[in-house]
DNA sequence: GCTATAGTTAGCTTCATGGCTAACCAATTG
DNA sequence: CAATTGGTTAGCCATGAAGCTAACTATAGC
C-alpha cells in the first residue's frame, strides 16, 4: 500500500511536466523512438533523455534499444492506476453528497412535519409525503 | 517570478506529495480546519501550511477564515479536469487499440486464408473464433 | 574503414521544493 | 487583562529537478 503510494508519487511527478505529458500523449497514439518523440521540442538531447528517464521509472513507459535505435512505448498500467486513483476520491466525494442530499432531504422533511403541526400557518397540510 | 504554469502543471505536483494527496483525500468526506488537516502529521505547522498553499494555488482546494480558524474544502473543479485528462489519453490509447486489433484479425484472416489454400499445411483449417 | 547517426555519460548551473525554528498576530477564554 | 489557541510571516538549509555543453560509445550506411 505504501508502496503504491510512492508510485503514484512517482506517476503524478512525471505527470506534473508539460514536456512529459507531451510525451505520453504521442505515445497513446503509438510507439516511437527517442529522436522522434524528441524532435519537436526545442531542448538539447540529454536533457530530453531524462524525461524519457523519468517517464520510465515511474512506469508509465516503457522502451528498449534494438541497434543503435531506442523505442518507447506507453506502459498503459502506469496511467490506468493513477486514473483510478482519481475515481476512488470521487467516489468518496459523491458518497458525501449523496449524504448531504439525504440530509437536507431530511431537514426538508422535518420542516414540513413542523409546518403541519402548526395549523395557524398558511401551508398546506399534507402529511402522506 | 509569476511562472505562468499550465493549470495541469500545477494540479499534477500538488497531487505528487503523499502528504497533499492525503489531505485531498481528507477533505473529500467533508470540510476542515487547517488544524484537523494537520493534527495526522508529524510535521511543523508552518510546513504543513505550505502544503495547502499549494494545493490552494493549484485550485484543489478552497479556504476560508472566520474568526481565527481557517476552514479548507475541496474544490472538485480541479481533481475532474484532471480526470479528464486521463480519459482524453485513454480515449486515444483505445482508439489505437482498437485500429491494431482490426490489423490483427486482419493478418489472423489472412492467415487463415492462406493456410486454408494450402491443404498440406497442419490440421487446423477455419477456426471459427 | 571512414563518417554520419542515435543515444549515452559526466559534470556543471540554477531554481524550486520541503522541511525546520523563531517570532509574531489575532481571536477566544479564564 | 492575561493566557491560550490557531494560524501566519520570515528566514534558513538541504535536496532534487531541469536545463545546458562537451565528450564518448556504438551502430548503420557508403
Amino acid at each position: 500500500m505504501a508502496n503504491q503510494l510512492s508510485r503514484l508519487d512517482q506517476i503524478f511527478a512525471a505527470l506534473a511536466d508539460p514536456t512529459r505529458r507531451a510525451i505520453v500523449m504521442r505515445l497513446c497514439a503509438g510507439e516511437a523512438s527517442v529522436g522522434e518523440l524528441a524532435d519537436p521540442f526545442d531542448m538539447a538531447l540529454p536533457s530530453f533523455m531524462k524525461h524519457i528517464h523519468v517517464l520510465e521509472t515511474s512506469g508509465l513507459v516503457l522502451s528498449e534499444k534494438s541497434g543503435r535505435v531506442r523505442t518507447c512505448r506507453l506502459s498503459p498500467d502506469a496511467l490506468i492506476s493513477a486514473e483510478d486513483w482519481f475515481q476512488q476520491q470521487r467516489a468518496v466525494w459523491e458518497m458525501r453528497l449523496d449524504r448531504f442530499a439525504v440530509y437536507v432531504m431530511k431537514l426538508k422533511k422535518e420542516k414540513e412535519r413542523a409546518a403541519a403541526k402548526r395549523p395557524s400557518r398558511t401551508t398546506k397540510r399534507k402529511g402522506s409525503e
